[in-house]
DNA sequence: ATCAGTTGTTTTATTAGCAAAACATTAGTT
DNA sequence: AACTAATGTTTTGCTAATAAAACAACTGAT
């Protein structure tokens, strides 16, 4: 049985998949072109300047987007947090899922854009750590992923998904 | 620069979240009491019964609940696919958040609720043979996790989120 | 048979996030 | 000055997913 607590929890995040790329576009247009306006949101994130115009002004609302006299956007001190934390682990998850599994980059790209905003502080925190260590030149760490480099090699006729979850780790796993 | 082809895909995923688990709690519910009706979704996934009906009659169109002659539900060959492809998906996340990264279970399980019907097949794929040959007797996968937790407990003191992103991994794989 | 409880549906309303279109403002050009 | 382009906002409408409330139909007990 699912406890329901866990799944409502979805929408209970501290910023939804729209909000973390607004922000996250005004950081890169800041760095790019030194400026973020409306309409520069909009073309970046490819959606009508209407739609951006609404969205950030909630976000200036909540505080994480500051406006100019001159209608120039900037990121909070609040908005600025949060947009580390996301570039962070969206790094650490396309890090992992395409110099570790060897998913090709866009794959790799696709889901860690997918999933960047969902993951805890402490997932990402722990998840850094495991990516470092795995790609660090500790030569345990180096055979480990010789070794499962080799074994993806061979089993490349794979079948996903799996028919009964239960069997999922019936090897050694309890 | 975010391609802005990728950022949007969010939306372009085959099933929402909230579909997601309507399918689950009909499959949990089937395996738990034999039977599933809208009553019973609404019940587990405490959300009205009249919410549940509406999503429940799109489910219905898009032919992945069937409904019987007396309004008991049942997954259709489409429907019990998805619910297979989560299920294994959430199993392996939740297994590798809990017994790899050793974060506590009701952490392990909201993220992997929230990610399950977000990753990619061959994301799923591969994660499960990394998790499948980290957790074996292999000698070498052994003695690499027990460095890796060892490590673990010694920067206890960690800070997330990073101030700056570029150096995430500024060790020695550039 | 009536009354209460359960079930399923429909209608109305809300929220987030988008598009489209109308509008006002500003900037640059001629 | 007038014309054009770019910018920002507002309004209207759409979809998904919810709640709330009203309603109809069935079940069961007394």
């Amino acid at each position: 049985m699912m406890a329901s607590d866990v799944w409502k929890e979805y929408e209970s995040n501290e910023i939804s998949h729209s909000v973390a790329h607004h922000l996250t576009a005004i950081h890169e247009l800041m760095g790019d072109q030194g400026y973020a306006r409306v309409s520069d949101v909009a073309r970046a994130l490819e959606i009508t300047r209407g739609s951006a115009s609404l969205t950030l002004k909630a976000l200036k609302a909540r505080g994480l987007v500051v406006e100019d006299h001159n209608k120039f956007l900037k990121l909070s001190e609040d908005g600025r947090r949060i947009v580390d934390s996301i570039l962070a682990k969206r790094a650490v998850v396309r890090k992992f899922l395409n110099e570790v599994l060897k998913l090709d980059e866009h794959q790799a790209e696709v889901d860690a854009c997918k999933v960047e905003h969902l993951l805890s502080a402490q997932t990402g925190g722990q998840l850094l750590h495991f990516v470092r260590f795995l790609l660090s030149d500790d030569p345990t760490a180096r055979q480990f992923l010789a070794e499962f480099w080799s074994k993806l090699d061979q089993n490349e006729e794979w079948q996903w998904p799996v028919q009964d979850v239960d069997q999922l780790f019936n090897m050694e796993s309890r």
